[in-house]
DNA sequence: CGCATTTCCTGGTAGC
DNA sequence: TGCTACCAGGAAATGC
């Protein structure tokens, strides 16, 4: 979504901002938006980030449900239009936004101050970075006795990936989700980064998962769920071995995973039984 | 502080 | 057909 963002709108300057969403933590200080010109479309995490020239960011993220759009949506879709932006130019210069659940946040804040988004603030660093080596990641997994599959999700060791990416790259390196993060070894955290950065780049390559409400800025449909291993597939066969894939609640989220190729180790089993 | 649980929200769907 | 109950999950808030 950033890379389709960045040619529309940098350089363009804010006219107007309508908010029909009611105003609140998630949806704030759009007011201060007019005037200020775009001066860049940056991403960490699942956070758009977009500088403006005034010295104020743009934040944006997605929810589950946000929809960014170049073109209004169409009959009844409207009802879940939250933001109406408008910039100068007379060539595709409105920016809509839509938001079924209210999962999303489209809000100004000062550069930088992300007092109001602890997870941004905290956010871990980027999966495709050069600068996060298998070590640091390995690192980072040993701070925590937290199950991997909801640290994963926490956005520290590594930020922007959600519940989907979690599910697939832990099959592809055969770690149990319940697994505790500083149980992972050191091999096995490099294969899970790696895992990660596969899923991620052939998700974006496709344009990005659509399940149901996700869409590209032109209002297309991105093809990656079509190549997901284990996410949407519980009680189907593994591809791997076959065995029917285990569909549960791990954190909170709905995971699947195959009972066969991911196993705990039983070390972690042994003292699981002991507690 | 760390960690687990609950909350927000609404469309879709299962079950009756 | 129409009703109720429940599920989906990012991040934040709350509880312990």
């Amino acid at each position: 979504m950033r890379r389709e963002l960045e040619p529309w709108l940098i350089g363009r300057t804010v006219r107007s901002v309508e908010l029909l969403a009611p105003p609140g933590p998630k949806y704030r200080d759009l007011h201060r938006a007019p005037g200020q010109r775009i001066e860049g479309v940056g991403r960490r995490g699942k956070f758009l980030i977009l500088p403006l020239s005034g010295g104020d960011e743009l934040i944006v993220h997605l929810g589950m449900t946000g929809v960014i759009s170049q073109c209004p949506p169409p009959g009844a879709g409207g009802k879940h239009l939250r933001v109406v932006m408008r910039l100068d130019g007379d060539h595709l210069s409105t920016l809509y936004f839509q938001d079924i659940r209210r999962f999303g946040r489209f809000l100004i804040v000062p550069a930088g101050e992300y007092g109001e988004l602890p997870t941004l603030a905290a956010l871990g660093p980027e999966p495709l970075d050069d600068a996060l080596t298998a070590a640091r990641f390995y690192a980072a997994l040993g701070r925590s006795s937290v199950a991997i599959k909801p640290y994963l999700l926490s956005q520290r060791p590594v930020a922007g990936v959600g519940n989907i990416y979690a599910d697939e790259a832990l099959w592809t390196a055969r770690i149990h989700p319940l697994t505790p993060a500083r149980e992972v070894s050191r091999k096995k955290a490099s294969v899970l980064l790696q895992a990660l950065r596969d899923v991620l780049s052939a998700s974006i390559a496709a344009q990005g998962t659509t399940f149901d409400d996700y869409r590209t800025v032109r209002g297309e449909a991105g093809s990656f769920a079509r190549r997901l291993n284990v996410y949407g597939r519980g009680g189907d066969a593994c591809l791997r071995c076959g065995r029917q894939l285990s569909k549960t609640v791990i954190g909170g989220r709905g995971t699947v995973f195959c009972p066969r190729c991911q196993r705990l180790s039983r070390a972690v089993v042994r003292r699981a039984k002991a507690l």
